[in-house]
RNA sequence: GGGGCAUUAGCUCAGUUGGUUAGAGCGCAGUCCUGAUAAGACUGAGGUCUCUGGUUCGAGUCCAGAAUGCCCCA
């Protein structure tokens, strides 16, 4: 084994690592294990955008798709490794367009289609690799070469099945609607895609506008819009029948004018200074005529405007009265279709003003001009009452942030009546974590829409729909078919990807009239592309056996926030159209990650941890373990702050275990070939009993916990291994490794710690891929232990020459002793209590003391702490242990009422026993404890309770010093002998010329010579004490006098006698 | 506008079917332990369990309402 540094560089120790799996080929290795396994275990990675570099986000979701498949390749399952890349949709046009400065779908056109979509495509290939790097620094083993891209013609050939199945079962229709539109992208948002990463708030110039009723002169409606773009498009104006309207009169510049606006919001939306004539119900508005604010407009002619009633109208905001914009607004739109209204589609898909709109005719909406134009004309045209700013969300796009218009357009759409329960019944049959995953993705597959799949871009799923204008419309299914049925280009798109501008130049003819017909122009919503891949990538086109042999996947896991209304959307809605199956059995979501504060990470913000940085700064493994112990449900803070944490509490305490290890087993010349013979020694000592069966439930709890997908459990089950194993079974048994002699205690030691060791290395090896192979390697390989060792002390005939490769650990049942794990816990208690009695007592545990007095509630307790006694007192330094049994001069009694029992049998009047309880004298209270003891009944408040309905507590008397809980009480004599006392410096001397060895660098097999000078106190210690101190320090002699020169020296008070060391390495 | 979740120490979070003194980690103060330990132990300070009402012998926990925040859907 090789020495092991207390000081180590983790990431140095990544890099080094990562470079020996490369050289040794080990990926390859890890990934061909099971080949010939008859177990398969079917993951499916969710495609990562290949549009930017990995974040830290991306990594918490990696690190559980990595640990998950470690963790069933180590048992011995097959698996397929596969990695995807996300390649087509407006996210990467929109990238590419920004590389080139463009601004609008013109310039991409004039650039060239062709041109363009190589480009996307390049992008798409230049961030896959950058990805592949960054997750092979993350430790995560896939199979690289052979990752999967949902650009692919297999991909993209098999969504054309699925549509054609669609088409088939007649899904799919043409949908003339107004819908949400980024007028920059020039392309139609569904509503997918719209609704949390949409939204934004943001002010907006607001106006109230006047429009005059035609009968009734003088008098006008109040309408009120935050589009005032949209006012061109007015057609009609919406009232609630039964909310009530208010006439008020205003002057306006010396004309008295005569306003309606419902009561309710009269007062915010009127100016001040009115006067009420009167009120009517919104049904006696209806029907009234007025002229609109563009009357004038060629578009406009021979438009009547009339009040119409709609339910849905409110007087929250506004003026109760809705400005109607058939070509503006989805409500509207409907509105239209009900009232046989006619419909004005102001801006083409530039969001610039048609022709017939006069002045305003080409400007766009979205500028600030375009809506000061507007405010001009109303003004001139005495239309405007005011304007207002107003604060409010508005949907945005979500890729390039643009405000988003409503606009009257055609899109292909796939209809969710008949799938729409299907889908739900197939989401019931998966399990979803956390739980309220069922229930958010049910309940958005309740209220969505038909699914949008058109949208009018250029880089993506070339949607296989061909409409011809005699009306008919067919979807093609395959290459193949599309080839069949091409009249002609099909030599034009030949040996081209399906992407346009070349898939666009195969006719085909029409089915009913014969005629030549394109594909439509539009490319396919990118989730269908993300959605497929259970099917595209497990070859269910071309091979069914290979694909039910992986299908459905047993678990697949990405952020959830977006995904239910996503990816887990799109796949379960193709599955269930496909084959009405689930396409994976569990789904895991976790949170978001913000910074370390808490706060949204935001590259303006300054916040964001950059993948490479974390890399560097913290290593994977840190981050690794940060996910992965983490509760997925919430948020996590990450951040150096965090990541350091668990590198000190948790690596450090384990590598510094590992350290001590390989530090005296070195020393000792020990090796694992010896496990065998210390086999039976170790079963000799509690402390080797006691880890190995905290061991072998590690093993069980962490196996099951992983298998349940419950890393973080798992994780912290190792963390709590680790504190006891460094804490508890290593300080206790530290002096069984230190000992000079190497008897067969010793050996059981090592023969111990070394199994724990190597077990832990195994079961980390998903979560820190990193450390885990340099403890093996350290431990096994280097220790040429892989031939000799097993857990079970038999040998081993296989070499394995990475913990990657070895097999996931068994728990052995037969190590396991639960009792033991409970008195081991129960002394470790009374330990703690014994250093709090210590502490109020003011004696440092270095000073020995003659007795300590426990008092334990049960009998089964006094016995388990009698017989792990020495544990107790060499780790309180104590002489004697004093079991207490009865009450003592020590303890006083606290009685209770037991009121989970009381309460269920007296009910109200276990207060009354309450009260009597606290009421009772010393010596009765003496007596019920006895009583108690001796499982006899008490007469309490005139009710005869039994002894399991009171709780009798030993508390410490004043002038003792103590610690006490759940009826234990831990007591330390405080009174020191003489004799206790100078034990106690020779102690302290000890511990001095141990940290003079330390700071003077000496090694720890270093023999010295120790010098003293003090005063008569310690030079009794010290001829009392001597050979103590001698074996202690590894001191060939301690003599009295002062130090020859080049010693380590120091001189202090130690309690209250002037000593002066000095240590000289002999 | 509708629905869901949350609100516990300075910060991040646990808290079992309602039960006795509400916990952990980080941070803070002090003491101790240590030839593996940059770790650890003990003690202390720090809580109107968001508020109001209700059910109950008893509410952090159950119910209703309010406030605030987040999420989902309009």
């Amino acid at each position: 084994m090789e020495p092991v540094s207390t000081r180590p560089s983790f990431v140095e120790m990544e890099k080094r690592i990562l470079q020996w799996w490369h050289d040794e080929g080990m990926i390859e290795k890890y990934l061909h294990r099971n080949d010939a396994s008859e177990r398969r275990w079917s993951f499916i990675d969710g495609p990562i955008t290949a549009n930017n570099p990995m974040g830290v986000h991306h990594a918490w979701g990696r690190s559980y798709k990595d640990a998950y498949q470690r963790f069933h390749a180590m048992l011995g399952e097959k698996q397929r490794y596969q990695n995807g890349f996300d390649c087509q949709g407006l996210w990467i046009e929109v990238e590419v367009e920004k590389e080139h400065g463009f601004t609008s779908k013109k310039d991409i056109v004039e650039y060239g289609v062709d041109k363009f979509v190589d480009e996307c495509k390049a992008r798409v290939q230049r961030f896959a690799d950058r990805i592949t790097e960054q997750s092979i620094r993350l430790g995560y083993w896939m199979d690289w070469d052979n990752s999967y891209y949902t650009n692919s013609d297999e991909n993209n050939y098999t969504i054309w099945g699925f549509l054609k199945t669609c088409f088939d079962k007649g899904y799919i229709y043409k949908g003339h609607d107004v819908m949400p539109w980024c007028p920059r992208c020039g392309t139609g948002i569904s509503e997918h895609e719209i609704v949390t990463d949409g939204y934004r708030e943001v002010t907006h110039q607001s106006v109230y506008v006047k429009f005059p009723l035609l009968e009734r002169p003088g008098e006008y409606l109040l309408v009120w819009t935050t589009t005032p773009w949209t006012l061109p498009g007015n057609i009609a104006a919406a009232v609630h029948p039964d909310l009530t309207y208010q006439r008020v009169q205003q002057d306006n510049n010396g004309i008295a004018e005569v306003l309606y606006v419902s009561k309710g919001a009269a007062k915010v939306a009127l100016k001040p200074g009115y006067e009420e004539l009167g009120e009517v119900k919104g049904s006696d508005l209806v029907g009234l005529m007025y002229r609109g604010p563009f009357d004038e407009l060629p578009v406009a002619q021979g438009i009547e405007h009339r009040v119409i009633e709609w339910k849905d109208v409110s007087d929250d905001e506004g003026t109760g009265i809705v400005h109607i914009a058939p070509g503006c607004g989805k409500e509207d739109f409907g509105l239209s279709k009900q009232f046989g209204l006619p419909v004005i589609a102001p801006v083409n898909d530039e969001g610039v003003y048609l022709d017939g709109f006069g002045a305003l005719s080409s400007a766009n909406v979205g500028d600030t001009a375009t809506r000061d134009a507007i405010f001009e004309q109303l003004r001139d045209k005495r239309f405007m009452y005011r304007t207002q700013q107003y604060p409010h969300r508005y949907p945005h796009c979500w890729r390039c942030g643009t405000e988003l218009i409503f606009r009257l357009v055609d899109e292909w759409f796939i209809s969710m009546d008949e799938l729409r329960e299907q889908i739900a019944e197939v989401t019931k049959q998966i399990r979803w974590i956390p739980e309220f995953g069922l229930a958010r993705e049910l309940d958005w597959l309740k209220n969505m829409d038909d699914w949008m799949i058109s949208k009018k871009r250029y880089y993506g799923l070339a949607l296989p729909i061909y409409n011809c204008e005699c009306g008919h419309f067919e979807v093609i299914g395959s290459e193949t078919e599309l080839k069949e049925r091409a009249v002609e280009g099909w030599d034009v798109f030949e040996g081209h990807s399906p992407h346009k501008p070349f898939i666009d130049a195969v006719k085909i003819a029409c089915a009913k009239c014969g005629a030549v017909v394109s594909r439509i122009p539009d490319v396919g919503n990118p989730w269908l592309d993300a959605g497929i891949v259970p099917y595209a990538t497990l070859h269910y086109r071309d091979d069914k056996s290979y694909w039910e042999e992986w299908f459905p996947a047993a678990f697949i896991t990405e952020a959830f926030p977006g995904q239910f209304r996503n990816w887990f959307y799109s796949l379960l809605t193709m599955s269930t159209a496909l084959e009405n199956r689930p396409p994976f059995e569990t789904v895991l979501g976790h949170a978001m990650v913000r910074d370390e504060h808490g706060a949204e990470m935001h590259k303006s913000a300054g916040n964001a941890i950059w993948f490479e940085d974390a890399a560097d700064n913290m290593g994977v493994d840190v981050m690794r373990w940060l996910f992965l112990r983490h509760n997925p449900a919430n948020n996590i803070n990450f951040g150096y702050a965090q990541a350091d944490e668990v590198r000190r509490s948790f690596f450090l305490t384990l590598w510094n275990t590992y350290a001590f290890f390989v530090t005296y087993a070195s020393l000792d010349g020990w090796s694992p070939a010896a496990t065998a013979k210390d086999e039976e020694q170790r079963a000799e000592s509690e402390l080797d009993r006691w880890v190995l069966s905290e061991l072998h439930q590690l093993i069980e709890t962490v196996t099951e916990r992983l298998a349940d997908f419950d890393i973080a459990a798992a994780g912290k089950a190792i963390e709590a291994f680790v504190d006891d194993l460094s804490n508890w079974y290593v300080r206790r048994s530290r002096r069984r490794f230190w000992k000079s002699e190497s008897d067969a205690d010793k050996g059981a030691a090592y023969a111990t710690l070394y199994e724990c060791l190597v077990t832990v290395a195994k079961l980390m090896a998903p979560f820190t891929p990193f450390l885990s192979e340099e403890m093996y390697q350290n431990l096994v390989v280097a220790a040429d232990g892989a031939r000799a060792f097993s857990p079970r002390g038999g040998g081993t005939s296989e070499f394995v020459e990475s913990v990657h490769l070895t097999d996931w650990p068994v728990a052995d049942p037969a190590r396991i002793d639960r009792t033991l794990s409970e008195e081991t816990r129960l002394v470790m208690r009374v330990a703690s209590l014994g250093r709090a009695a210590r502490s109020k007592a003011a004696i440092k545990v270095r000073q020995p003391v003659a007795e300590l007095f426990v008092k334990l509630p049960t009998a089964a307790e006094e016995a388990a702490l009698e017989r792990l006694a020495p544990q107790l007192l060499e780790e309180l330094n104590v002489r004697e242990l004093r079991i207490v049994r009865d009450e003592s001069d020590f303890l006083r009694f606290e009685v209770k009422p037991n009121l989970k029992l009381l309460g269920q049998k007296y009910g109200k009047d276990v207060q009354v026993i309450s009260r009597e309880l606290g009421a009772i004298s010393d010596e009765r209270r003496s007596e019920i404890a006895r009583a108690v003891g001796a499982r006899q009944t008490v007469e309490i408040a005139g009710k005869t309770l039994a002894p399991d309905e009171l709780l009798v507590n030993g508390r410490e008397k004043e002038g003792f010093a103590s610690a006490g809980e759940n009826g234990a009480v831990v007591i330390v004599s405080a009174e020191l002998t003489p004799e206790l006392v100078r034990e106690g410096l020779a102690r302290e001397i000890v511990h001095r010329v141990q940290n003079l060895r330390k700071d003077a660098g000496f090694e720890i097999a270093d023999r010295i010579r120790v010098h003293f000078t003090g005063d008569d106190e310690v030079r009794a210690v010290m001829s009392e004490f001597g050979e103590y101190v001698r074996q202690e320090t590894l001191a060939v002699e301690v003599v009295e006098g002062n130090a020859p020169a080049g010693a380590q020296v120091e001189s202090a008070d130690v309690d209250g006698h002037a000593v002066t060391l000095g240590v000289l390495r002999v």
